[in-house]
RNA sequence: GGGCACGUAGCUCAGUGGGAGAGCGCUCGCUUCACACGCGAGAGGUCGCUGGUUCGAAACCAGCCGUGCCCACCA
């Protein structure tokens, strides 16, 4: 035995932290995650990974999409294509920008302080210091990326990517700016975009307010109030303060006769004319509704289709603007609110107040309730890239799985709107935009221009970034270097797939497919798969605020990435689910059951007399009904993985092998061939290959979903090289054995009631009890029949009288002595059987006695209800 | 307001038209010469409720109850 099995002798648990970091090492070192970029895209297998935020750390998210994409890209590798795992992070503007904020302020100083040169200098170097931890974390999960080539979303390659789409989309008249409302987040003091705004319900108290109405329009009497007013309802009555009209429906009777007249707005005196607009509810409040267009998006609709004016009170700080008036001025939203409502109240306009539930928006960014503005922003129209993104997936080009969330894609990309995509934050791609302050004109250029081309003046480029999502929407192409036609281009765009939580399914994947369509000609990838969401184990969100994370560095650390992995894509399903801690245990004593099995194996074979392991060949070679049995069941399970992977299966995929590993080959394959393996016994060769085959191929077939503990087995195993870099078995419909796995189904229900009986009489476990077998369908498992159920079988049929009968299928079993028996005691068990039985059997014959079943039930149906009656007569009359 | 899911053993989940399953937990028994992160045997379920379709429903349909998520501009 060398030295190396004698090591492996000593080990009688596979330790994770012990094996796994030195195998992701020899990963690297291979170049097997680094393929050259040759071949076409149709035949290579590509997956761009969606980049992680560059100051982030691995959560359950990555973890899960992680073991995802590492099954596809490990799988697909194994068959053979050309794979590249795509890696690299996003510069995350908002996110990151927020943290060295922060940790500027620790440091006593501020960004304004430091001004926006050295502040990007300073992010730069956070990104230095902290940006490769994620990464560092996914190669200890054994994430086969290509790590040789990272790419980052602010790197000077990419840059040059988002720059050319920014000008060639305002070329094409599709971005603009424009002085509209927007959704302005104090906390970032920057505008957000839509799908960074979330809803939250809140109870705030509804106003109705009294406005007078100016006497005869104005015309007699200026300035006097007339009797009536207006009432209109608010849960924000500091807006009113930027009031510029009041609107009623046109077709509410009860107010035609108000359009056209003026009303006068409390505290401020501002004369507000009354118009019609349909956006108004009759059924309402009082159908009459203040309109505020600076600050509320529906009132900025109306405000211009009436082209009314625009009164801005709040600031982009959150506080009231000197348009407020003295008395507001400077004051926050809230304190404002207080304040108003006031003053009020003082000249008793208020009429009613009441509870009121609603939504609010807020920040999801910064948690700062949203603050509608007018804000002089660039944006995007969206409807015209929209449509072939909708089309690529109606026609199939992209494949969305599950596919009920196709709907979902479908009906926001039918309702899409523009895009706000500038940022006031100095982290990002700066927009190429640059404006001369002499003559007023506008350059949009990928190189920064000199001088003004209209008047040589001096140019000044806009001081926003881009929103980081808008580079992320490039990242399928500008990974590969685009807009160079690069060999990497050709060779890996379009991906195949893109595998993501649902929650970027807009934010995201929506924008890669518009922006692919239109920049490449093609979809970025044939196929989205929206994996679950894991849920901490009470069913609430993993966050850290709520304290309710799991770190997966920590578990890894625990129970090894093999059992993260198996754990996660087990639990993983078309649904949320919960973070399950039971099925990491289960994926850690899978690997500490592979690894037992084959030390097992390959101990016992090298301990055969005249037997080199290293130059033994691995091959089915079957001998028995048992070897046919076991290879032909690999065969299903080999057809069963590549199947399930290829369909996005994970939990069943990786539940299957635990099952085939655990129940198939160590519960009964190992155990009947055990007698085979005693050293004294003389040396089965064929069995030594077979055996070798089998673990072989078993340990490839698992590698996708547990790399570390079957890369480490192939080693002892004599397979060529790194598995990583293997071929996985195809399974070979050969070696399937129908005959051979009905036999073993019989061996294995027979060993199991006899076991039980066993249990049930108090048999001693190491108790040989004489037995005599009556029963068909057993040549050639009778042997391990007695081993594995402790009888010594009679030869002959003649002999003594039974003692009791246990029923087996086919057949029963004739107990012959009832030494160290209690065989009163099975008694019980037994009765409990006889009701069950007779149960089944009332209940079939029910079935057969009804005329309606036998008349439409399908004949094989009623044959196989037939056959099963009498089955069960058998084993009644057998008990 | 609209949409999408889900409700099966104590817990987490499979099962999508013909005798209710797994892992963990629980009970009992085992140092059986790979693994005590092990082996063997068990207990435990009116498959949310009510109707319907069907010879037959955990599964299909409808309604109800409960839970989660997404989208949405009624002040």
């Amino acid at each position: 035995m060398d030295d190396r099995l004698k090591e492996l002798e000593r080990r009688t648990r596979f330790d994770p932290a012990e094996v796994e970091p030195g195998i992701a090492e020899r990963w690297l070192e291979s170049g097997l995650f680094h393929p050259a970029p040759e071949g076409e895209a149709a035949e290579n297998y590509s997956i761009a990974i969606p980049p992680p935020n560059v100051t982030g750390s691995l959560h359950m998210g990555h973890a899960l999409n992680g073991s995802i994409q590492d099954v596809l890209v490990r799988y697909r590798r194994m068959t053979g294509r050309r794979t590249k795992w795509i890696l690299g992070t996003d510069h995350a503007g908002i996110a990151t920008q927020a943290q060295v904020e922060k940790a500027l302020r620790a440091e006593g100083t501020s960004r304004q302080e430091l001004g926006r040169e050295e502040f990007v200098r300073r992010v730069w170097e956070w990104r230095e210091h902290y940006g490769h931890t994620i990464v560092a974390q996914l190669k200890r999960l054994g994430a086969s990326c290509d790590y040789s080539e990272e790419r980052f979303t602010l790197d000077d390659g990419y840059h040059r990517a988002v720059v050319a789409v920014f000008v060639a989309l305002y070329e094409q008249g599709l971005v603009y700016r424009d002085r509209y409302i927007v959704n302005w987040d104090p906390g970032t003091h920057s505008a957000i975009s839509d799908l960074e705004v979330e809803e939250r319900e809140e109870t705030d108290t509804l106003y109705s307010i009294r406005y007078d109405l100016l006497a005869g329009d104005g015309a007699a009497g200026h300035g006097q109030a007339a009797p009536g007013g207006v009432t209109i309802a608010t849960v924000r009555p500091e807006t009113l303060l930027a009031d510029t009209a009041v609107a009623v429906n046109p077709r509410d009777e009860r107010y035609t006769d108000l359009v056209g007249r003026t009303a006068i707005l409390p505290l401020v005196g501002r004369h507000l004319p009354v118009i019609a607009d349909d956006y108004v509810k009759t059924d309402f409040g009082t159908g009459q509704l203040k309109v505020t267009p600076a600050h509320d998006p529906n009132d900025f609709e109306i405000g211009r289709r009436h082209e009314l004016d625009q009164v801005s009170v709040i600031g982009e700080d959150g506080r009231m603007t000197s348009e407020a008036g003295e008395r507001f001025a400077g004051l926050t939203v809230q304190d404002a609110r207080q304040a108003v409502v006031q003053a009020l109240r003082e000249e008793g306009r208020i009429v009613a107040e009441e509870p009121y539930r609603h939504s609010v928006p807020y920040s999801h960014r910064s948690g700062r309730r949203i603050e509608p503005l007018i804000s002089l922003q660039w944006f995007m129209r969206m409807d015209e890239l929209a449509a072939p993104a909708i089309q690529a997936v109606r026609d199939g080009a992209v494949r969305i799985v599950p596919d009920n969330h196709r709907r979902v894609y479908l009906d926001w990309m039918q309702n899409i709107r523009p895009w706000c995509l500038s940022r006031q934050l100095w982290w990002g791609h700066r927009l190429p935009v640059y404006y001369c302050d002499r003559c007023g004109e506008t350059l949009v250029a990928e190189q920064p221009p000199e001088r003004c081309v209209s008047c040589h003046g001096e140019l000044r480029q806009d001081e926003d970034v881009l929103d980081t999502w808008f580079s992320s929407a490039l990242w399928p192409f500008a990974t590969l270097g685009w807009p160079a036609q690069t060999p990497e281009l050709a060779a890996f765009y379009p991906t195949d797939v893109l595998s993501t939580a649902r929650d970027i399914l807009f934010l995201w994947v929506a924008r890669m497919i518009m922006m692919g369509l239109r920049f490449t000609g093609r979809v970025p990838f044939g196929e989205v798969y929206i994996h679950s969401v894991i849920q901490a184990p009470d069913g609430r969100r993993m966050s850290k605020s709520l304290g309710t994370g799991i770190d997966p560095v920590e578990e890894i650390e625990r129970h090894g990435a093999d059992a993260v992995r198996f754990g996660l894509l087990a639990m993983s399903s078309s649904q949320d689910v919960r973070y399950s801690a039971e099925k990491v245990q289960q994926g850690q004593a899978l690997a500490n059951k592979l690894f037992n099995a084959t030390r097992f194996a390959l101990l016992r074979i090298a301990s055969l007399p005249g037997v080199d392991l290293a130059a033994l060949a691995p091959a089915p070679r079957p001998r028995t009904v048992a070897d046919r049995w076991i290879l032909s069941r690999l065969q299903q399970v080999l057809a069963d993985t590549a199947a399930r992977i290829e369909s996005y299966d994970f939990s069943h995929a990786a539940l299957g092998l635990y099952d085939f590993v655990y129940a198939e080959l160590c519960d009964w394959y190992l155990e009947i061939v055990k007698p085979r393996l005693a050293s004294d016994a003389e040396p089965d060769l064929d069995l030594a290959a077979t055996l070798l085959h089998l673990l072989r191929q078993t340990v490839a077939l698992a590698h996708p979903i547990i790399p570390f503990v079957t890369e480490e087995l192939w080693s002892y195993l004599g397979g060529d090289g790194l598995l990583a870099g293997a071929a996985w078995p195809r399974a070979d419909v050969s070696l399937i054995d129908m005959d051979a796995e009905v036999a073993l189904e019989r061996v294995v229900e027979a060993v199991t009631a006899i076991r039980g009986w066993r249990d049930s009489v108090g048999a001693r476990p190491g108790l040989i009890v004489p037995a005599r077998l009556r029963a068909d369908g057993y040549d050639g498992t009778q042997g391990m029949l007695a081993r594995l159920a402790r009888m010594d079988l009679a030869t002959d049929g003649a002999g003594p009288e039974p003692v009791a009968i246990v029923a087996v299928p086919c057949g029963v079993l004739e107990i012959l002595s009832d030494d160290g028996l209690d065989l009163a005691a099975a008694e019980q068990r037994r009765q409990a059987a006889r009701g069950k039985l007779q149960a089944e059997i009332a209940r079939v014959e029910g079935k057969l006695a009804n005329g309606r079943f036998l008349e439409r039930a399908p004949a094989e149906v009623v044959a196989s209800e037939r056959e099963k009656l009498a089955r069960l007569h058998d084993e009644m009359e057998a008990l």
